[in-house]
DNA sequence: GCTAATCCGAGTAATCCACTCAGAATTAAC
DNA sequence: GTTAATTCTGAGTGGATTACTCGGATTAGC
């Protein structure tokens, strides 16, 4: 029920990643993937997602790269998420989709139908804690040993 | 992401339905799947994680049916759901697949991975927020107009 | 103009979902 | 003891999604 994709998990492993490179300009695919042992081809896939939903910038020719279009203290996971998997809202339930605004076999309002409220109050369980990570905190856990110290200076490999 | 599939929608649906005919003795999946909408031979599956896990009980032969095994404000819907989707901790993410306790490529404990805390905090969330809502709940949204009423009673159709 | 990079669309093997189909096993009612 | 109603069980299936790959177009620095 909570599946976690790679589409989610690679994207945020894109994200940290850019997160922890933020100070060092620009950051291409490449060096992401082979630093995270990920495959570039669907890691661009991944990424485009991020762009269209302006959570990452991109520079295209040669020296080009992804940056993070804002501080990673002012990135919620919730907008990452939502960015890879199509949003927590649309992704709906079975009970959603048809019936918006009409009423069930049972004759009352889809809305008070029963399961449809267990739905509810699970996604905004989910988005509240998604909402209240920041990428800043998830990038604070060190990265590869090699790198550490270089972090803050201006390292792009 | 929270994708909650026919399988959740519909289990939680013959829950709570059971539910309503608590006190009306046993209750056929023929009943169910008309009074629901739900095609019976579906059904047959799901209700058969509910029986493996416990919840509901069978009688088998005419006359048969499926029985709540306790009342419904001790059913937490965090075991129904775990009941129907493989449970919430086993539904892994793919960082949790295949390093069991091992170190990843980055040099540090599995554990200490980013995105593995951020999945296991959206776990939680999820698993308390369902662990905080009993069937008695869902339940006490009235069923189809034409049955209440008869609810405490003993109806069976 | 070569090369490094972002872009873009299509294709594909594997897996999962949402069922259906066929039938065996069990039991109440006649 | 036959019939009918029901729970069980395994297998099959069309469609969707996932997790990629492939091939190439476009853009820009040197």
């Amino acid at each position: 029920m909570l599946h976690i994709s790679t589409r989610g998990e690679y994207g945020v492993r894109v994200m940290i990643d850019l997160a922890r490179h933020f100070e060092g300009g620009l950051r291409s695919l490449t060096e992401i993937s082979e630093d995270e042992g990920l495959p570039v081809q669907y890691l661009e896939q991944l990424i485009k997602r991020l762009r269209d939903k302006d959570l990452v910038a991109s520079v295209r020719g040669a020296h080009g790269g992804y940056q993070l279009t804002r501080t990673p203290d002012a990135i919620r996971m919730s907008e990452v998420l939502q960015a890879l998997e199509g949003s927590l809202e649309t992704y709906t339930c079975p009970s959603d989709k048809d019936t918006q605004g009409q009423t069930c076999d049972w004759g009352h309002r889809i809305d008070d139908c029963t399961t449809r409220m267990l739905w509810a109050r699970l996604r905004t369980a989910i988005f509240q804690t998604l909402d209240g990570i920041t990428l800043a905190e998830l990038s604070a856990v060190p990265a590869h040993p090699a790198l550490r110290g270089l972090l803050a200076g201006g390292a792009s490999a």
